[in-house]
DNA sequence: TCGAATAGTTCCACAGTCGAAAGAGTAGGA
DNA sequence: TCCTACTCTTTCGACTGTGGAACTATTCGA
C-alpha cells in the first residue's frame, strides 16, 4: 500500500473531510505503513525459515491465541478469510509437520477441534522470541505513560483498519 | 505470529536479558501485533478488491514510492525477496492490468524501469483513501506531541522488526 | 420423522513461486 | 582491443496454495 510518498497517498488521505496535514500526523502514518511492512516481512522470512506458508503462520496464531475457546475449522477460515477447503489443507500441512491436532468434537460429530502440539509453541517461541529479544530495548527506553498512549493509539489504529477491511464489503 | 495470549510468547519474550513485563508494554506488543494482523488483512482484503495480488500490492508499492530513482527489476527482487521469475511475473500481471509500463533502461540494455501508470495511482488513492478516511479522527484527536512520540516508536519498532529479520538469516 | 441446513473433506482447475536454462548485454583484465 | 566472466531479464517447467463444486456425515427444527 503506498506511503506518502505517492502522489495518490496525498492527494487522497482527506476523501471526504480534510486530513490531519500537521508533519506529525504525516510522519506517524509514515511510521506505521513502515512498520507495518517489516512486519509483513517478518513474517514471510520467519515462513521461509520453518518452511510454514503465511496462512499456516497465521492460522496458527489463531489457534495458539484462543484461550479456552475450541478452535473449529468454521472458525479458522472467518478469523482468517479461507474458503472452507483452503482451511481444511492448511490444517493438512499443520497437521502433517506436527504443529496441530484435529481432535473429536465434543459434541458435533460433523467438526473437529484443532490444537496446537507443544512442537508449534517451541516454533511460535523461536519466532516472537527473536523479535521479543530486538524490541526489548525499544519498549525499555519508553517510560509507561508514553507505551500507554502508543498502545491505546495502536488499538484505536487497528480498530481504524479493521473498519476500511468492512468499507471494501460494503462499497464493492 | 502469536501475541501475549499463547504460552511460548510470555515464556521467550526475554531470550538474553529480562524483557519489559511492565503492564504497559505487554499491552503495546499486543496492540503492535493487532495492528499488523490488521493491516495485513487490510491489504488481503483490498487485493482481492483490485484482483490484486499481495504481491502485486507490494510491487506497486515499492514503484509507486521511489521517488526519482529508477525501479528495476532487480530492485523489485530485493526489495521484495522474490526470486528474478517471480518478479517477471509480477511485472507481466501489473502490466497486463495497465498498473505498471516497463521502458528501457537509458543506459543499460539489459535492464529496465518499470513506472507507475495514471490507473496505478488512481488504485493507490482508492486503497490509501478508504484507510485514510477511517484513520483520520484516530489521527486528530492526538496531539501533536503524542503523535511524535508514537511515530519515533513506530520508526524504532520497524528498525527493530527489520534487524529481527535479519537475525533469521544469520542464525540459520 | 423428515427435510433443509451445516461442517468438513475431496476433487480439480487455476494461479503464483522458484530452479534451471537461455539470450542479450556489461565490465574488467590480459 | 578483445575475450571471458558476470549480470539482467525472460522463458520453461514443476511444485504448491486457493477456491468452486460435489460429496458424506451430522444436526436441528418444523
Amino acid at each position: 500500500m503506498p506511503d506518502h510518498h505517492s502522489r495518490p497517498a496525498e492527494a487522497t488521505a482527506r476523501p471526504h473531510s480534510h486530513g490531519d496535514r500537521r508533519p506529525e500526523a504525516v510522519r506517524a502514518v509514515r511510521a506505521m505503513a513502515a512498520f507495518a511492512t517489516e512486519s509483513e516481512m517478518y513474517l514471510a522470512a520467519t515462513g521461509r525459515d520453518e518452511a510454514l506458508h503465511r496462512t499456516d503462520l497465521n492460522g496458527l496464531r489463531v489457534v495458539m491465541s484462543s484461550g479456552d475457546e475450541p478452535v473449529t475449522p468454521r472458525r479458522l477460515s472467518q478469523a482468517l478469510q479461507l474458503s472452507a477447503p483452503a482451511t481444511s489443507a492448511m490444517l493438512d500441512r499443520l497437521e502433517r509437520l506436527g504443529h496441530v491436532e484435529r481432535r473429536p468434537h465434543p459434541h458435533d460429530r460433523r467438526s473437529v477441534v484443532v490444537v496446537a502440539t507443544d512442537h508449534a509453541h517451541t516454533v511460535g517461541a523461536s519466532m516472537f522470541g527473536r523479535v521479543g529479544a530486538r524490541m526489548a530495548p525499544v519498549l525499555a527506553s519508553r517510560s509507561a505513560g508514553e507505551l500507554a498512549v502508543i498502545a491505546q493509539f495502536l488499538e484505536d489504529a487497528a480498530v481504524a483498519t479493521g473498519s476500511a477491511r468492512a468499507d471494501i464489503r460494503t462499497t464493492s
